[in-house]
RNA sequence: CGGGGCGUAGCGCAGUCCGGUUAAGCGCGCUUGGUUUGGGACCAAGAGGUCCUCGGUUCAAAUCCGAGCGCCCCGACCA
């Protein structure tokens, strides 16, 4: 990527009304834009940072046996009438009446959907166990939603719901999730505390929650659930088992705060000078520095140097705008790409420098060596993560 | 929803108390030209504003009064 052709509008300075680091970080390296309390666009390196979340989140839950599926955002409120839910969500909930005169909510969670799928399709204890998972955006009309993406009232968040025969099947199934979410997280660079915690509106018998470490007091990035047989009764989710008795299905369900964990990371990975991504999430693991690109020598070496990562599969920008290499710097450190080229005033020695944004360590290398360089410091980087 | 704060150019702010040549200003950013080129360069010339909205007071309102809207922070709730 050209970042003169990109779309990447860095900050000085936050609006006054960021308070935690993430909101700042996130508005000053341009990877979000509010446009209402709690509603945010993600631009696009903030999209790549998502995106990559995301697939670390979905690469996992495979692993696992989950199977992915899409539920529908808006649905109908006579749904959620049958787990008395309508009442007990209440203005959390974004209803509408729409032009039939029905009575349709936007999603904030999907266990009414999900039972009413397993209800009319799972007949048999041969389709058992199965855990199903989306990743979508919820809406909930938050009483106050706080901190940028940490808080919002349309997220993304992947949710997941197990179905098991008998309680130990759920107590597999659970615990399965809770490895599961242990790796998604090692594997984004968060470092969080497991937590039991309250049910609150979800309902159930047992849950735990994941908070991430960081400054900030707020998710909690992740919450898993056992549900045993709250919705299957409510909704009447049963199956026939060996003994040919009609059993209601032991559920649990699990969701991931998939954009929390954007914030999250970031409020566990910065210094005075931005962001400092974990190679899994970062939007480009590396930038190249043409430091002053009047010269065609530098701006030469800098494209050769570009055109080889990226036949190497190596997510790579190329800063080829017409700015000081001050500049340069401050929005390389600021966006948080884990490594930088520079390539200046080294260049009459053939090397060029890499700095990695961690540390802060310059290496010089030969301009010939850069590309072993860099697959094995990745490489390395990575496998600390898994 | 209770408590607190804020709303002036893209961002950060001054001006508001005490209404009037500060007849809308500063820094950053943006545009053009030139000089620069290793940690947010310099010089010059520019562009950019419903002073949140509506109403009221007044000869005169960014400034005073009223209502509304929006945003942020603390609390209860949540991924």
């Amino acid at each position: 990527m050209r970042w003169s052709k990109y779309f990447i509008l860095t900050q000085k300075e936050a609006p006054k009304e960021a308070e935690t680091i993430s909101h700042k970080l996130l508005i000053r390296a341009g990877l979000i834009d509010k446009l209402s309390a709690g509603v945010y666009t993600y631009l696009p390196l903030g999209l790549r940072v998502l995106k990559k979340v995301e697939n670390i989140v979905r690469e996992e839950m495979d692993k696992a046996g989950a199977i992915e599926l899409l539920m529908p955002s808006l649905q109908p409120a006579s749904l959620w009438k049958e787990t008395a839910r309508l009442e007990k969500m209440g203005k959390d909930m974004i209803r509408f009446i729409d032009r039939h005169n029905r009575e349709m909510i936007f999603g904030p969670t999907h266990e009414e959907v999900i039972t009413d799928i397993i209800r009319r399709y799972i007949k048999s204890w041969k389709q058992l166990p199965i855990i199903l998972y989306q990743i979508q955006t919820k809406f909930r009309d938050e009483i106050r939603p706080r901190f940028a993406i940490i808080r919002a009232r349309e997220f993304l968040m992947k949710d997941a719901y197990s179905f098991d025969l008998d309680e130990d099947g759920l107590d597999k199934s659970y615990n399965l999730m809770k490895e599961t979410y242990k790796k998604i997280f090692k594997k984004c660079g968060l470092k969080f505390n497991i937590k039991e915690a309250e049910s609150g509106v979800i309902g159930g018998k047992f849950s735990e929650e994941f908070v991430a470490e960081g400054e900030c007091s707020e998710l909690e990035v992740g919450h898993i659930f056992k549900l045993g047989l709250e919705y299957s009764k409510s909704m009447k989710a049963y199956f026939v088992d060996k003994d040919n008795q009609e059993k209601p299905v032991y559920m649990g369900c699990y969701g991931i705060g998939v954009s929390r964990i954007v914030a999250a990371v970031i409020e566990g990975n910065y210094d005075e000078n931005g962001i400092v991504w974990p190679l899994s999430i970062a939007p480009f693991l590396v930038d190249i520095i043409p430091t002053n690109i009047g010269d065609s020598n530098i701006v030469n070496i800098s494209e050769k140097v570009y055109n080889q990562l990226k036949m190497n599969n190596i997510s790579v920008i190329i800063d080829d705008r017409e700015e000081s290499a001050g500049v340069k710097f401050k929005d390389a450190d600021l966006c948080g790409f884990p490594l930088q080229i520079i390539i200046g005033r080294k260049v009459k020695d053939n090397k060029l420098e890499v700095k990695k944004r961690k540390t802060g360590e310059i290496v010089e290398i030969a301009i010939d060596k850069v590309l072993e360089y860099l697959i094995s410091f990745i490489e390395l980087e990575m496998k600390e993560l898994n």
